[in-house]
DNA sequence: CGCTGGATTGAGTCCGGTCAAGCCTTGTGG
DNA sequence: CCACAAGGCTTGACCGGACTCAATCCAGCG
C-alpha cells in the first residue's frame, strides 16, 4: 500500500463516522434481529459501532449464502441499486448508526462523501472477490483454514473468539455444517489450532495455517 | 428500477464513454493477449469497445478463476486498491480505450466523473455477488444453465456466440472443463438448448432453462 | 490428406454431502 | 444442587456428484 492511498483510507473513516454521528440515527438490534430485509428499499447506509452483523441472501429453495461478516468501523449496504439485495441480521446484540442516502448526499458539499463512499465500495468489492475466489478454487480444508485466518488476522489478539455459529461458517463458505466441523477438528489434531470451546480459539502456527489457507 | 436510477444508467455511458473517446488512448490487442497483469501498477482504467475481455487470477499453485466477462461498453479495472487484483486478457481480437485514473480525476470538475465510476463500481460489485451465490450453492448443471441464460439474456438475439472456450466457462464456474462438458451435452439432450457447434447455441425453451438456473 | 488443439465421452476414485446417532453446554425448574 | 430438556456441535457410516485420468472424436487448417 502507498503512502497516499494508506492516508486516505486512514483519514476517511473518520470523516464519515463523524458525519454520521453527528448526523445519523443510533439504533440497537438484538442477536438475531433483522436490521433491513432482502428486496427492501434500500435508502439507508449503515455503519456498525459495536457488535457483529452478517449480510445473507435466500434463494427460493432455502439454500443460504453468507455474503460477509462485519465488524465496528464497516460500512454495510454499500452493495445496492434499488432494494437491498442481502438481508443484514444482528450476529450479537449490536449498535449500529443509520443515516439516509439522501440525507448523506446532500451534505456533500465538497465531494468528500462520495470519495469516502466510493472507497468503501471498492473495499467491499476487494473483499467479496477473495470470497469469490475461495468458493470457486479452494477444498473444504483451505476454505476453513482461510477463514480462521482471517478472523484472526482481523482481531489481532491471541486468543480469537468467534461471534457466528458453524452454521454460518458453513453458509460463509459453501460448505456444510458437518464438513466444517470435521475440518476444524482436523486442524486441531493437526496442531494448527487450539479451540478451548466451540467459539474460542488460538492459531498455534501461522505459517502452517498460512500455508494450508493458500 | 426507478426511473431516476434508469435515466441515471442510461445517462452514465454515454457521459464517460464521450469522456473516454475524447482522452483515452485507443489499443487494440489480439486474441489472447494480455491487456494488463495481475499485480501490476493500476494506474489504467479501461473500457471494452469491440470483442471480449476476460478477467482472471492465479494462485501459486496454478489454480485459475476468472472473474468476469466484458464485452463493448463494459469497464475493467475498477476492482483495485494500488495494484490489479486480476489480470485482463483479450477473449478475441479487440479494442479497448484507455485512461490514466489521474486524468480522469483531473476532468471530474463537477463529480460527475467520480458519480459515473462509482456507479460502475456498483454495478460490479452486484455482479460479482451475483457470481458469489452461484459458486457458494449451485450445482454443476445450475451453474452451466445460470452461464447459458447470462450470456443468451445479454446478447439478446436468437443465435448466441461464445466468445469463451470450455476452459474459461469452466474457471468461471469452478468446475472443471469435462463437467462443462457434460452438462451441455446433457442440457442438449433435455431439448432446452441447442449447440450448432461447441461455440453457437439456441435456447430451445427458455422457461426449463430459467427453472433450471433457479 | 494428416496434424493439431479443443471438446466429448467413459471408467474409476474421492471429497464433501446426507442421514442418523451421540455428545457437550447451557439454562430452567423441581 | 441436581435432573432434565433443548440446541448446537461432533462423529460415524454411507452415498453420490464432481474430479481425475485416459481414450476418442471432431473441426479447422496447413
Amino acid at each position: 500500500m502507498t503512502l497516499t492511498a494508506l492516508s486516505e483510507t486512514l483519514s476517511a473513516k473518520p470523516h464519515i463516522d463523524d458525519l454520521m454521528e453527528r448526523v445519523g440515527l443510533r439504533m440497537s438490534f438484538a442477536k438475531g434481529e433483522e436490521i433491513f430485509g432482502q428486496d427492501e428499499d434500500a435508502d439507508m447506509i449503515h455503519s456498525v459501532v459495536s457488535g457483529a452483523v452478517r449480510t445473507m441472501r435466500l434463494t427460493s429453495d432455502g439454500r443460504r449464502q453468507i455474503g460477509d461478516f462485519y465488524y465496528p468501523g464497516d460500512i454495510i449496504g454499500l452493495e445496492i441499486g434499488d432494494t437491498y439485495r442481502f438481508s443484514a441480521e444482528a450476529l450479537s446484540d449490536c449498535v449500529v448508526r443509520v443515516i439516509k442516502r439522501s440525507s448523506l448526499h446532500a451534505l456533500n458539499e465538497d465531494g468528500g462523501v462520495d470519495r469516502t463512499l466510493w472507497n468503501a465500495t471498492r473495499r467491499e468489492l476487494e473483499r467479496t472477490q477473495e470470497h469469490l475466489l475461495m468458493l470457486g478454487r479452494k477444498s473444504a480444508c483451505e476454505r476453513v483454514a482461510s477463514f480462521l485466518r482471517d478472523v484472526a488476522q482481523r482481531v489481532g489478539s491471541e486468543d480469537v473468539s468467534l461471534p457466528m455459529g458453524r452454521q454460518d461458517m458453513a453458509d460463509y463458505l459453501g460448505l456444510t455444517i458437518e464438513t466444517v466441523s470435521r475440518m476444524v477438528t482436523q486442524l486441531q489434531g493437526s496442531q494448527i489450532v487450539e479451540f478451548a470451546n466451540s467459539r474460542q480459539f488460538r492459531v498455534t502456527r501461522w505459517p502452517a495455517l498460512e500455508r494450508l489457507a493458500a
